[in-house]
DNA sequence: AACTATAGGTATACGGTGTACACTTGTCAA
DNA sequence: TTGACAAGTGTACACCGTATACCTATAGTT
C-alpha cells in the first residue's frame, strides 16, 4: 500500500483545474462558480487550488485563454473574406460553449492563445491589402460585431427556432400592457413562424459586414 | 422638535435608492457595489434598503432601467437612417457613462423604458419600409454592433486619441516576446501616432452597417 | 536504502457578501 | 390623542475569497 489509504487521486496541476474550471463555469454559471465548488469538483480543500493558481482573477485569465485556444485561426490557403467567416463562426461557437466567457474576453491578462489569434487576424488582413487604417477599422467592426451577437444571443435565449418563438412569448408574458407596444406584439406575434434561428441570423449580419469591407477594402475612405 | 433628534434625513424612496445606485456603480464599478456600500451611502443601514427593493437583483433590474430611459428614442421627423444613428450614438454615450450596464442590458427583466426603446427602434424600422424579417434583420446586426463596441471600448480602455497609444503600448508591456506577434506590434507602434478615436471609429463601423442596410431594405434577399 | 528538501494538500480563521427575521420608531388618518 | 401601518434597525446565518500556519507525500542526493 504504496500511496495512500484509499483510492489514490491523481493529483492536481493548473491543467487539471483550468479544465475542471471551464467545465464548472459551463454546467453551473459564472455566479455559482466559486473556488469552493471546484475544489469540491476535484476532490480537493479549496486551499490547495492556490498552489496552482495565484487567486481567482488569474484562474479566469486562464479559462478566458483556454476559450481563445478553441477558436480556429483564420485560414491561410483561401481568400480574406472566407478566413474572416470561418474565424468569426468559430468564434461563436466558442462563446456559445462557454457563455460565461463572453464579457471577459477582452477584458483580462491576454494570454499566449489570445495574443496569437489577435495577431493572426490582424495578419490575415494585412496580407490581403487592407492599409492598416483600414484594418483596424475592419478588426474593429468584426470583433464588435461577434462580441455583441454572442451577449444578445446568450441573453434573448433565442437558441432554436422554436425555442425563439417560446422565448419571445415567455418575455411577452411578463409585460403587462403588450397593446401599449404594437411592434413588440408583432414580433411576438411573427416570430415563432418565421423559423429564426441564431445561426442564419448571426450569418446574415456578418455577411453584411465583409461586403461592406471588401468594398472598401483599398480605400482608406469612410463607408459613404 | 417634531422631527428627529439631529438633522431630519430625507426619506428614502424606491426612486432615491435607484439614483443612488447607479451614481455609486458608476464611480465604484460593479464589483465594489454593494448593498452595504449602498446603504452607507444612503446614511441608512442596509436592510433599510429592503423595504424599497425586492432584493439586489431587482435593484439591478431598476438600475439598468434607468440607463435604458437615458437613451434617445429614434426621433420620428427624419429619415430612417439618420433616426437609427442618433439612437445608436446615444446608445454608446449612455454605455459609456454607465460601464457596468454594458452586459446586463439585455438579460434582465425588462421595464418600461426598456420596452418603449425597443418598441420604438422596431417601429422605426418597420415605418421605413423594412419588411418583418428584414427589419428584424436589421435590429439585430445593429444591436450586435452597438453592444459589441461598448463592450471592447470598456475593456481596452482606448479612450481618446492619446490614451489608446498608451493603453496599446501598456498591454504591450505585459506581453512577454512581442516579436513572435509582428502584426500586434505593427499596432503598438502605429496606433499611437494615427489618431485613433473611438467615437469615430464607432461611427465608421456603424455607417457601414447602415449603408448595408439601405441596399438592402427592401428585398428580404441575404446580403450577398 | 535512508535522509531530507520541497512541492502539494490541509485546517483554521478573518473580513467581506446578500438577506431572513424580529424588533423599534416615525408618520399620518381617524 | 390614538392606533395602524410604513420605514428603519439589529442581529444572525450561510456563503464567498484567501492569508497564515501546519502536515505529508514525493523525488533527488547520498
Amino acid at each position: 500500500m504504496r500511496k495512500s489509504k484509499t483510492a489514490t487521486r491523481k493529483r492536481l496541476s493548473r491543467e487539471r483545474v483550468l479544465e475542471a474550471a471551464v467545465a464548472l463555469a459551463d454546467e453551473a454559471g459564472l455566479e455559482a462558480f466559486s473556488m469552493r465548488a471546484l475544489a469540491q469538483e476535484l476532490g480537493v480543500v479549496p486551499m490547495a487550488l492556490y498552489k496552482h493558481v495565484a487567486n481567482k482573477d488569474e484562474l479566469l485569465d486562464g479559462m478566458v485563454d483556454r476559450v481563445f485556444g478553441e477558436i480556429e485561426l483564420p485560414p491561410a490557403d483561401v481568400d480574406w473574406r472566407s478566413a474572416m467567416r470561418r474565424r468569426a463562426i468559430s468564434t461563436r461557437d466558442a462563446l456559445g460553449r462557454h457563455g460565461w466567457a463572453i464579457g471577459m474576453m477582452e477584458s483580462r491578462q491576454p494570454g499566449p492563445a489570445n495574443l496569437r489569434n489577435h495577431n493572426a487576424v490582424m495578419g490575415c488582413l494585412r496580407e490581403a491589402g487592407f492599409p492598416f487604417a483600414m484594418a483596424i477599422h475592419a478588426y474593429s467592426v468584426q470583433d464588435a460585431y461577434i462580441y455583441g451577437f454572442a451577449l444578445q444571443e446568450r441573453d434573448t435565449g433565442f437558441e432554436t427556432p422554436e425555442s425563439a418563438g417560446e422565448a419571445a412569448q415567455r418575455r411577452a408574458a411578463t409585460i403587462g400592457a403588450l397593446e401599449d407596444y404594437p411592434h413588440l406584439a408583432e414580433i411576438v406575434a411573427k416570430l415563432p413562424e418565421s423559423g429564426y434561428d441564431n445561426a442564419v441570423e448571426f450569418a446574415w449580419g456578418l455577411d453584411l459586414i465583409l461586403d461592406g469591407l471588401e468594398r472598401l477594402r483599398h480605400g482608406g475612405a469612410a463607408p459613404r
